[in-house]
Order: structure tokens, then C-alpha cells, then sequence
DNA sequence: CCTACCGATCGGTAGG
DNA sequence: CCTACCGATCGGTAGG
């Protein structure tokens, strides 16, 4: 219980300083420091600076997935909403993660890449098969007509990006609520993609 | 001439090396081993690593102010091209800039936070008013009913980083030319903010 | 969770 | 542009 509570302390104050300086540029007595106990006393409690940057990325990579999970179960085989509302759930749910934990994917939008061998290898591959999910969401609706015909693999990176730079200056408590940011970018997302024809 | 040159060189291995690892995970040792010198060797050549730094991400904020003041030079005043036209050339400026030099313009993205002091104050001044450049554009066309009723700050965001997520993934030589790139990235950014009003 | 310590590497300087 | 070198800091281990 108190382990758990210290190691979660530990990835918490990481986040913080991963965020902020990088995970090059943190070190593990700057890690230390933020929780109060000595740069070896780390040790205790993780096996190495990598670990807790897996943690937290791997964590992350989890939550996104989840959070697309629960859009599809919500349409199971795609079958019933149109292309433009699961565009708006899954973005949704996108922005929905990051403004719940916006130090977390922060680090995972900017930190992952730090991560070595199979581990970088393996989110590498789970970051492009959650691409993929707004990719064919997109080449659906161009397919039907519903929207543009945009190329979808340049258009999904367009509208990630865009959905990820929330990172950079979202805070809790700012101008706007994190629903409200959800709401915008969902707009600004489909009318990116949706066809004049369909549009009012 | 040598030195103006191999000076260029060390700035060119410090772009790919800060795009690949960072900055901070990138030490004067692997910049110098770069260009076949030694790691001391380097400071015949540049004062300090945020020196080589400062100057990358100091001339990829001229180029890209640069390519904005083309645009506006087009139309001075703002009063003849509709708010639409001027969104455009604007994206397409940008995304000129970073196809032009993705390697610097990669680190002006994502490293100018390694920046200390009165520079990293600088760039953080310099990027606020070139982003205010698209913001009054955005918040012009709502005020006259060509674009939608968007949060013109929110909107800026959401375009503009969605623009520098190119620095990630595009690749000289790949699928999509830079200009058909930035012809793509126009209309969705254009859609995304267009009122449905104007739309044939 | 601490003290004490490890070899490696860091950015940078001296002096040629 | 080199060799030789500086003090500081790095991630991590030993042994309690």
C-alpha cells in the first residue's frame, strides 16, 4: 500500500519533470529531490530512469486505447453511427484522455521516442494501429461520400496533431473547460473532413 | 569561407542530431564526431552548445516571420483578399518553411524550450505574435461571417499545431511533394473554420 | 531509505 | 584543429 503510493509519487513527480525538461534533460536526482529522499534511495523503488518513463508512456498508450474501446463498443462493427458522429466520439475521447492526465500525455506525445529497443519498437506499433483507427473511420467516410475526399492517412495526422498540441497549453482551470476544448475540436475536426454536400 | 561553411556544417549535424535525440541527449562529443572532429575542436568554431542551438532555432523564427510578411506584403492593409485566401496563403507559407528545412524547423518545434534566459524569452515573444498574425485572420472572418462562429485562440492552436506535427513525419522524396502537402493542409484548415454559408 | 562510492561522460578551458 | 585536462554530474551499485 505505501509502496504503492510512493511509486506512484515517483512516476507523478517524473511526469512533472519529463514534461518539462525532457527525460534527457531530468535526472534521476531531480526525480529524487521532488519526493524528498536521496538520488540512490530511488532505487528502491524503480529498477531504472527508463522504467519509470515506461510507466508512464505505457500507462498512457493503455488509456488511449481503452478510451477508443469504449467508442467502437459503443457501435459494435461500425454498422450503425454515421461517419462523422464516430469521428466526433473518437476525437472526443482523444482530448478527454489528455485533458484527464495532461502531464502524462505529455509525456507520452513528446517522451516516448526516449524509450530504447523493444519497448520504443512496441509503442511505436501501438501508436500506429490507434492512428489507424481514425484513419479508416476517415477513408469510411470518403468512401460513403459523407466526407471530403481528403487523402485520410495525411488527413488523421493532421487532425492527431492538432488534437496532441493540447498538450503543449492546455491547463486545468484556464479560460476553457476541458469538455469545452473537447466540443470545439470536435467541430473543428469534422468540418475539416465533412463534405459541402452534406453540410446544412 | 571555410569557416562560414564549416560552421553550417556543425549547425547541420546539430539539427539532425537535436531532431533525433534532443537536445539535452545530445552531447558537443557526438556533434563533433558529426563532422570528424574532436569534441574540443568544436569551440574553435562556436562559443557553447546553446550558441549552436540559439542560432538554428533563431533562424528558423526569421524565415518563418519571413514568409509571413510575403504574404501580407501581397496585401497590404488586409483589405482586398478575403479572409479565406489569406488563411491559405498563410498555411501554405508555413508549411513551406518546415518541407524546406525539416530538419530545423523539427528543432525550432520541439527544442526551443531548451532554450535559457532572455532567448528562450525571445522565441516565446516572437512565436505568440506570429501565431497573432493567424489569430487575427481567423478572428477577422468570424467578425464577417465567412468562417464559423470558432474561438479564434483555440482555433490558432488547433491549426497551427497541426501544421508543425509535420515536422514528425514528413520525409523529402516520400509519397505526397511538399506543395501538394501544403495544398492539402489548406483546405482542411480552411474547412475547418469555413462557414457553411459560403460553401457552394 | 541512507551513506559511500563506482566508472563514464558531461560541457568547457588551456596551451599550443 | 589537436592533446591534455578540469570539476561537475550522470545513472546506478554495495552494503547496510
Amino acid at each position: 500500500m505505501v509502496e504503492i503510493t510512493r511509486r506512484q509519487a515517483i512516476e507523478d513527480a517524473a511526469s512533472s519533470l519529463f514534461r518539462e525538461r525532457g527525460y534527457s534533460g531530468t535526472s534521476v536526482r531531480d526525480i529524487a529531490r521532488a519526493v524528498d529522499i536521496q538520488g540512490a534511495s530511488l532505487y528502491a523503488h524503480v529498477t531504472s530512469k527508463q522504467d519509470v518513463l515506461w510507466s508512464i508512456v505505457e500507462r498512457m498508450a493503455s488509456t488511449f486505447e481503452a478510451a477508443a474501446d469504449v467508442v467502437e463498443a459503443a457501435d459494435p462493427g461500425a454498422a450503425t453511427f454515421g461517419r462523422g458522429v464516430y469521428l466526433i466520439a473518437l476525437v472526443r475521447a482523444h482530448v478527454g484522455v489528455i485533458t484527464d492526465d495532461i502531464e502524462r500525455a505529455s509525456v507520452f506525445v513528446h517522451e516516448w521516442r526516449a524509450l530504447q529497443g523493444d519497448r520504443r519498437a512496441e509503442i511505436a506499433r501501438r501508436r500506429d494501429a490507434y492512428e489507424a483507427r481514425f484513419c479508416s473511420v476517415i477513408a469510411d467516410g470518403v468512401r460513403t461520400g459523407a466526407f471530403e475526399a481528403v487523402d485520410p492517412e495525411l488527413t488523421t495526422n493532421y487532425i492527431l496533431t492538432a488534437l496532441n498540441g493540447l498538450v503543449s497549453w492546455y491547463r486545468p482551470g484556464g479560460r476553457l473547460s476541458a469538455p469545452a476544448i473537447a466540443d470545439f475540436y470536435a467541430d473543428l475536426s469534422l468540418r475539416a473532413v465533412q463534405s459541402a454536400k452534406t453540410t446544412p
